[in-house]
DNA sequence: ATGAAAGCGCTAACAC
DNA sequence: GTGTTAGCGCTTTCAT
């Protein structure tokens, strides 16, 4: 036995196709005074005693609407994903819309295989990204997380880190000689690596020359880095300080020092990047660098595109600073013990 | 300028729609002996040159198939749906198969939006489901987990906790008399609340009296889990050990131990549910009880679901134990200082 | 080796 | 007030 079709309810209840149609979209007809009271209730039935559910994909190619919002986050374990994530999906709510994560998975590719209203994507760092957006723009409303990309018929979020990161690395500097980077091993090969960047500056600035061994890449996901910053705390001469280039990079070099029995910030102190909720809750809270009130903001907005028609691309700015909190407090704290 | 069909690309190539069709699908014709390869070339060109990526709207009503996985996860930050989603992610990879998140929201109105040929939901408990799903599976492939629904029409993915949730309160009683739990209010409204019923058989075998204030109920996500850990642990009278009805609560209520300066398990021993991977990472090791090898198992299920023409609906039980961690271990241990 | 054409389920002009 | 009908972009059978 096949689905139900409208063909299959406007038997049933004796009408046309179109009367169907009307009836479920819940509309008055455009000309002409409507559908009568009598005939909808009868279409309502019929669909109710046939089991009728819409057929999305015919009602996506005939409107060209999906009411399909997108989400693809590269690191879903991440806070930062699940802070979009939970921002998003309160913000739809009201819109009809419907969120769809893409996680952890190559958009380049699984984009071709789903449209959607609008695509949010949040990292495109890859050289050729900028042609391959500008062409999905063509199609789909496209909102893209990116430092360096213009917007080129998409709209572009961009964090304006300012001196933000460099407060950060500064504040580090300023108790400790032994600062460490814990960095997820393919930001080192971007051409311009931006926080990387940061830490060296910050070094540099410092006075405090380069140690090959405080620069721990990790590969994958928490797990990794969770694995690369007990190797870079187990060492003979181990850093006092970690500039982590995102705030779950800087949750797991946290589980890790108390794995180790490291206090923290008393034995090593952690600075992450995001400014993510979960960072803010945890135990020390994490001191970090990020915008604030980001995640809402960016939800609104990506409502904003699915819904709006028209298409004023643009760039939203997200100005950073450093929230200073315990993993890496103003003021030097004891040991416990 | 609008989007190119395949009719751009055939008036583009000079050949016909259906060529296109063809070509695009890398396939040899079925009669026939195929297409010269110079008219494939040809179009392959003119595809490239005018843009052209398909419509999956367009393709999914003519073919019925979508190359979609759905997977409806209601709690996103845990990492139960953390572990679903990267298993899924990896198994899918050679299968052409797009795996999309549904996260914190309700399915069953989500669902109507958007079709997949294979539809994950984590959790049914509501009366009525049942019949919902019957409804929903005659259009998509169903999987559902649930530990109390039959298939029907759809598949069931069941947990057999067995005794494991006796033998975690038994392991906790055995060294403790003030045993808590910590579980979400809404899991104590449904009929015959499983988690939080082996806890009150715990206690009962156990010879220890109920108290109200050991049970903390807590709202939404982990953050309200952590929340309900502070003021449960904040309390005169403490508990020394906690029965936390699922890992990301367990997770949660070690956070909060250590914020209040507990050690864990030294002053409060906790024990989760779902022996999820980031439980078992993280410090002190989570103890938990749940099933071996899941989320592999799981997402392998569900690629044989989305490829499969046939369907036999059945039950996919995974039987459970405790893994005893550091959380709780199975010596006491001496607090820490 | 290639093209013509039907039709998937739905919506929206337009006709009655 | 309701029905007819033309497609949306694509695949696939059947002719040529």
């Amino acid at each position: 036995m096949s689905r139900p079709t409208i063909k299959t309810v406007a038997a049933e209840a004796g009408v046309s196709t179109a009367t169907v149609s009307y009836v479920l979209a819940g509309r008055t007809r455009s000309n002409g005074s409507g559908i009568s009271p009598s005939t909808a209730e009868r279409v309502q039935a019929a669909a109710q005693k046939v089991g009728y559910r819409p057929n999305q994909a015919a009602r996506t190619i005939r409107t060209g609407k999906s009411n399909l919002m997108m989400l693809s986050l590269t690191m879903l374990s991440d806070p930062w994903s699940l802070s979009v994530s939970k921002a998003v999906g309160a913000a739809v709510a009201s819109a009809g819309i419907t969120p769809m994560i893409l996680a952890d998975t190559d958009w380049r590719t699984a984009i071709k295989r789903q449209s959607a209203d609008v695509i949010f994507i949040d990292a495109a760092a890859q050289v050729g990204d900028a042609e391959l957006l500008a062409e999905l723009a063509r199609t789909s409303r496209l909102v893209v997380f990116s430092e360096t990309l213009e917007p080129n018929g998409f709209d572009v979020i961009r964090s304006v880190a300012g001196g933000s990161m460099d407060a950060a690395m500064d504040h580090l500097t300023a108790q400790h000689t032994k600062v460490a980077c814990l960095t997820s091993r393919g930001s080192l090969q971007v051409p311009t690596p931006k926080r990387y960047g940061a830490y060296l500056a910050g070094l540099r600035r410092a006075g405090i020359s380069f140690r090959e061994d405080y620069v721990a890449p990790f590969e994958g996901d928490e797990f990794g880095a969770y694995e690369a910053a007990v190797a870079l705390l187990s060492q003979p001469d181990p850093p006092t300080a970690i500039f982590a280039t995102s705030d779950f990079v800087a949750m797991a070099a946290i589980n890790a020092a108390q794995r180790l029995k490291l206090s923290v910030p008393g034995d090593v102190a952690v600075v992450g990047v995001g400014n993510t909720l979960q960072g803010e809750a945890m135990e020390p809270s994490l001191s970090s660098v990020g915008p604030v009130d980001f995640f809402n903001r960016l939800a609104q907005f990506l409502v904003e595109r699915a819904t709006d028609g028209s298409a004023p691309h643009q760039v939203l700015e997200f100005p950073w600073q450093l929230f200073v909190r315990d993993s890496a407090p103003r003021t030097p704290i004891p040991i416990d013990h």
